[in-house]
Order: structure tokens, then C-alpha cells, then sequence
DNA sequence: ACAATATCCTGCGAGC
DNA sequence: TGCTCGCAGGATATTG
């Protein structure tokens, strides 16, 4: 569920936070989570010792560049929680010594902790353990398909209409399903690909290669200021996105139709529909959304 | 060559 | 009240 926003999120806290902390031993229960090396004890070997130098962002990647030209990959897939904190571990769970929102349930779900200098701890907190985490050589990460075969980042300042139009025009899926492929535009999905095209005033199931240069207009603009609305309320929480702090996300009071079946389109009053899109529903409304 | 479906997981809410 | 069941969905693997 963490889409851009809520990445951005993160990766701007971390940033503020772990910079410049080197990671002096890790803690997991959950071997899975560790898709290279597989071997968590290999895993280990490859981050411990290392300065953490700077925290960025691919698609919804997060993406921590440590000393040595080695790079630690975590993706939160849709329950993963990266929390600063500090926990102990009791009757082999970890348990929060920091009072406020880390004590909430986001707490009992970490199967990953980073014990870092100073005394700060990062922690990955994955209720339904589809998080994974990666690590090793910049290079070899950086060629892996999970970043290499990303499509444009949709807020980087070159990726203007005529990029945009000439990917979408290729396309023959709904936009919808189109939008949230991360190997067409990185970082969207089910979320804010329902509010970009509400705010665009598109259907979702429209084939992409039929829309008109005014409704792809329409499109790259909603993207663009969508996207950077949704990064200045800290992304959205109507299930469990939390920032590292524990906090939620407030996009969720401005959310048009994500999660609003039955309930009023804010533009004409309709009852916002729910449809199913590619196997994920798709929320828009039948009034305003027609084409 | 492409598209639809299954897979991984657990909690939650609907319905009986 | 307590059970079962469908749903939530990002990305990858597999089948059609």
C-alpha cells in the first residue's frame, strides 16, 4: 500500500535520522524476507560494519547507499513499516521501549531489526511478511530487473507530456492497470492511480492507446500534482501506513474515491463505484468519470 | 506475444 | 456468539 507518497515519506525521515549511523548487527524471526543473498547469515556479513551514507528512492523502493559501494534494498510491499525506535527483545518478540504510536500494533509485527551506532535501532515491521529485503554491491543491485527495468520516475523534471504520451500510446491495457505498472511509470499504484484519474475526470477501464491528447493532458498534470500533494500531507493511511515515527499519513481526509465505495463524489455528489480492474477494484465515479 | 490467474501472508469484517 | 470465507494488494511466477 505504500505507493510514492508514502515512500517519499519514509525516505525523507531516514534521511533525517540514520544518516551517517553505521549498522553494528541485525536481529530477524522471519528468514523469507531476505531475497538476496537468500542466506541471512550471508545477508548479515554484507551490511554489518557499514555507514549508512545516504537514504533514496526508486519507484517504491527504498533504497539505503552504505560504505563500500554496497546498497540495501527494502521494499515494503504493502504492510511494511519502517520504524526508528528502539525495542527489546522479549520471549523472542520485539517489544518497544519508546512510548506513543510505535506501542500501537504496528509494533508486533517487526521481523527485522538494524542496530545501529548511538544507539538507534531501524526497524521492519511487515504484518502479512511480503516485505523483502536486498543487499550488495551498488552495481550489482542497480542491474538487478527489480530497478533496472523501472519505467520514469513520473515527478522527475524531464519526464515531461511527450515522454508521457509516447508510453501511454503504446499501451493497450486499461490506464488504470497501465498507471500502476512499474515498468511503465514508477511508483504509482492502487491508490493514487484512482485519484489521478478521478481528478482527470477518466474512466479507469479505458484502453490507454484510445485516450485523446486532451485526456492525457489531463492525466500528466493530475500525476504531477496529485503526487506532490500526497508527499506534503505525508501520504495516506486508510489501512496501515504509518512514517517512521509511527505516525499516520494525512492524504487520507482529501482522498476522493480510494476506499469510498457508496459514499458522495465530492464534484457531483454520486455515489463513488467499485470495479474490479486486472484482479484489484478500482474505485471512480460513474457521473464525472465516464470517459 | 501477450494476458489472465495463482502465489505469498495475516487480519478483519461480512454473513450465517 | 463463533465460525467460515472473501477480501485487501505489489510484484513475480505460472498457466492459458
Amino acid at each position: 500500500m505504500p505507493e510514492l507518497p508514502e515512500i517519499e515519506t519514509v525516505v525523507g525521515d531516514l534521511n533525517k535520522k540514520i544518516l551517517g549511523l553505521t549498522i553494528q548487527d541485525i536481529w530477524y524471526d522471519w528468514k523469507k524476507q531476505f531475497k538476496l543473498p537468500k542466506d541471512p547469515r550471508e545477508f548479515k556479513k554484507i551490511v554489518v560494519g557499514r555507514k549508512i551514507i545516504g537514504v533514496r528512492r526508486r519507484a517504491k523502493n527504498i533504497l539505503i547507499d552504505l560504505s563500500g559501494g554496497c546498497l540495501l534494498l527494502i521494499h515494503q510491499k504493502m504492510t511494511g513499516h519502517l520504524l526508528v525506535g528502539k525495542w527489546k527483545i522479549d520471549k523472542n518478540k520485539p517489544v518497544s521501549l519508546l512510548k506513543g504510536p510505535l506501542r500501537e500494533k504496528v509494533n508486533d509485527y517487526i521481523h527485522l531489526i538494524f542496530y545501529l551506532s548511538g544507539g538507534k535501532e531501524l526497524a521492519l515491521s511487515d504484518l502479512r511478511k511480503f516485505a523483502k529485503v536486498m543487499a550488495g554491491p551498488r552495481e550489482t543491485m542497480e542491474n538487478l530487473p527489480d530497478l533496472a527495468e523501472l519505467g520514469p520516475e513520473p515527478l522527475d523534471r524531464y519526464f515531461d507530456i511527450s515522454i508521457f504520451r509516447n508510453i501511454i500510446k503504446e499501451e493497450r491495457r486499461p490506464i488504470k492497470q497501465v498507471l500502476m505498472d512499474q515498468n511503465v511509470i514508477a511508483g504509482i499504484g492502487n491508490i493514487y492511480s484512482d485519484e489521478i484519474l478521478w481528478e482527470a475526470e477518466i474512466f479507469p477501464l479505458k484502453k490507454a492507446d484510445k485516450l485523446s491528447a486532451a485526456q492525457l493532458g489531463r492525466i500528466f498534470r493530475a500525476m504531477k500534482t496529485i503526487l506532490k500533494k500526497a508527499i506534503r500531507l505525508r501520504g495516506t493511511s486508510t489501512s496501515d501506513f504509518r512514517d517512521p515515527a509511527g505516525r499516520e499519513g494525512r492524504y487520507t481526509f482529501v482522498r476522493k474515491v480510494y476506499r469510498r465505495e457508496g459514499k458522495p463524489c465530492s464534484r457531483c455528489q454520486t455515489a463513488i463505484k467499485r470495479v474490479k480492474i486486472g484482479g484489484r477494484s478500482g474505485h471512480y465515479c460513474p457521473v464525472c468519470q465516464k470517459n
